[in-house]
DNA sequence: GGTTCCCGTGGATACGTTTTCACGTATCTC
DNA sequence: GAGATACGTGAAAACGTATCCACGGGAACC
């Protein structure tokens, strides 16, 4: 339990100051025959800095803060891995936070960061834009992944989704071009760059084929944050939209499972449905064995997320994969990145892998 | 981007000494005229204190450390949410880390909570008691979930596993006293405290319940980090055990499915594998699907880990459950406990699920 | 009424680091 | 060879907090 060296003890075993010592382990410049001294004496001391000095210095903890709706859901998870990785490269250290989609515990995990001084952050938000701008103002790099918050205040409104027009400004990966549309920079969070998957391509392509085996009656299953999905949904199928179609679970499982089962109940004429989200699509699934609907004879099922168990489904899931690993390090890319140059958003393409879950309508 | 407000600014509004803030913060005696003015100043300001300062004053951080093998291993997922619903509870920030189930990068995982002075950790652990024992000795408090590290420097030993004379020394859930075996104190991790779930009954409860079925050659898949389940198996399973029916992979995905798909080619004759983990289940499946055969008509399989897609499976496969959620939950708990009194360490039950992987042998 | 005790309070210090500033020496330039 | 320039170096300040210590005043006690 000895405690362990400062760099003040580094400097006087060396025979030189403090200051020095820093400069040497800071990169800085010195004399080769110094930097030796200090380095040896440090290494013979076992010393490493301290970050908590450093920190209170500089005024910032030199860590990430990570917020994410759920560890459980496996995309979070691949996620969570992939600004890990990025991370540990940097050497940040990252500390998370399980928002459970739950605005408020969201606010409460922006708060402890916020105390703990981490002004950098990368997040899968929860609340709408009302609850990010403060901590935006406040001097926070925020990234967002997977999903932008909604704009505050506004009811439902299907014809033009205030995300949409976020999208807009984004640049495609690979540096395809913006959609030639209006550009009006929607500047509602005040620029916060994001990691997205490309929901809009990925499910007008799953509707598409669905269409393309026959079904009318396509059913939207979603959950929390889902919502740029539900309005790409929309456009795809085109109007009119069958509102009774397309329905939401609040984000827990048992919540998921009783919207699919509610919709398969009342819609028993769907033949069809796309699921927003692993979790959705594992409930649908439970919820069609449950009503002895088969898949994919009486229902045919693709579900948003790639994950390792789609494969192991009876029938094997066809998915709209989206890279989670890959988001999540791109998205610590950019917090990193920010402040040196202003950092841009990312849309990654998404990819539908056929498998057993979709057949044509009977 | 206005700087936020120090505990000096708060003191000069309030018309105090800063002391008085910091004690009025801190649960400390004033007198309720002062108290009420400084609390009241505070909020009007916003002011939040700085963990930065406060850490480097009592040279520690607040918060705790935790690294898991693989956040896209579902069970992992479900501890890390137990980890941090205690956490929040605490109002403790944790830091995360992913080790990829690599000793070195678990080791240099360690040495950033050490510089970043993290002094409470909870680890699934990789490397050996070799690399944990001066963690511990540099005055880290520990706590291990779901397994404990191997004995350093020796090599596989089968009739009596250091991990099992360890076990020897835990308290068992809800006041069952240990088993009556010689305590003779294993004191190899020096007396870190551990949240296990009892593999040894969850493995003798599936090897019998297959042995009920009429199998009597069955095959132990497992991980790293699957040792003392490993163990657990070569006892329910009796001598002599046929160690070609004993596999393990080294953590990744497709290594599992190497080691399984090998096991089914090289032993044709196994009628039912018990996989050690969830990742090894999933893997198994999937080798047995590629060569064809049949669960459970061909091989019966039973995973250990409970996830939410065992049910989905094809047939749903039978389960030895262990409640990750709250054995990071309770290891959490152990943690911050810690320094208070001697934590005792918590071995949590299993329990075998059973659903349609199993079946009498042909 | 004087002494003692206690409580509320503020000043000062320390935590370990980075960074600024000034100083001295060695090198370069004309 | 004298001036200027560059560089290596150390002392000191600052970051925001918790805590030790000393001080003052009121209450309690004899």
């Amino acid at each position: 339990m000895e405690k362990r060296a400062t760099i003040k003890d580094v400097a006087e075993a060396a025979g030189v100051g403090v200051a020095t010592v820093s400069r040497v382990l800071s990169g800085g410049s010195a004399s080769p025959s110094t930097r030796e001294r200090v380095l040896a004496v440090a290494a013979q001391l076992d010393y490493r800095p301290s970050a908590l000095g450093r920190n209170l210095r500089q005024r910032r903890t030199g860590g990430l803060g990570l917020l994410v709706p759920d560890l459980t859901d496996t995309f979070y998870g691949q996620l969570s891995e992939g600004v890990l990785a990025c991370a540990r490269s940097a050497g940040e250290p990252v500390v998370l936070g399980s928002t459970g989609g739950d605005p408020e515990q969201e606010a409460e995990l922006i708060g402890m960061l916020l105390e703990q001084s981490v002004d950098r952050v990368i997040a899968v938000p929860s609340g709408d834009a009302e609850t990010w701008a403060p901590v935006i103002r406040a001097g926070m790099t925020v990234v967002f992944a997977d999903r932008l918050p909604p704009e505050a205040g506004r009811e439902e409104e299907h014809d033009r989704d205030p995300a949409e027009s976020a999208l807009d400004d984004l640049m495609l990966l690979d540096g395809v071009s913006p959609r030639g549309r209006v550009p009006e920079v929607a500047a509602r969070p005040p620029d916060v760059p994001a990691v997205l998957a490309d929901d809009r391509a990925g499910i007008r392509t799953a509707v598409r084929y669905l269409r393309g085996l026959g079904h009318r009656r396509i059913a939207f299953l979603g959950g929390p944050g889902h919502d740029r999905r539900a309005d790409a949904f929309r456009e795809a199928v085109g109007a009119p939209v069958d509102e009774e179609l397309v329905v939401f679970g609040t984000g827990s499982r048992d919540s998921a499972y009783a919207a699919a089962s509610g919709l398969f109940q009342s819609r028993p004429d769907l033949s069809a449905v796309v699921a927003g989200g692993n979790v959705l699509g594992e409930a649908a699934v439970l919820a069609a064995r449950e009503l002895d609907l088969r898949v994919p004879r009486d229902v045919s099922l693709v579900m948003y997320d790639d994950v390792p168990w789609a494969e192991l489904c009876a029938p094997p899931l066809t998915v709209i994969a989206q890279p989670g690993r890959d988001m999540g390090y791109r998205a610590c890319e950019l917090v990193l990145r920010e402040g040196t140059r202003r950092a841009r958003s990312v849309v990654l393409p998404t990819e539908l892998i056929i498998r057993g879950s979709c057949g044509p309508r009977r």
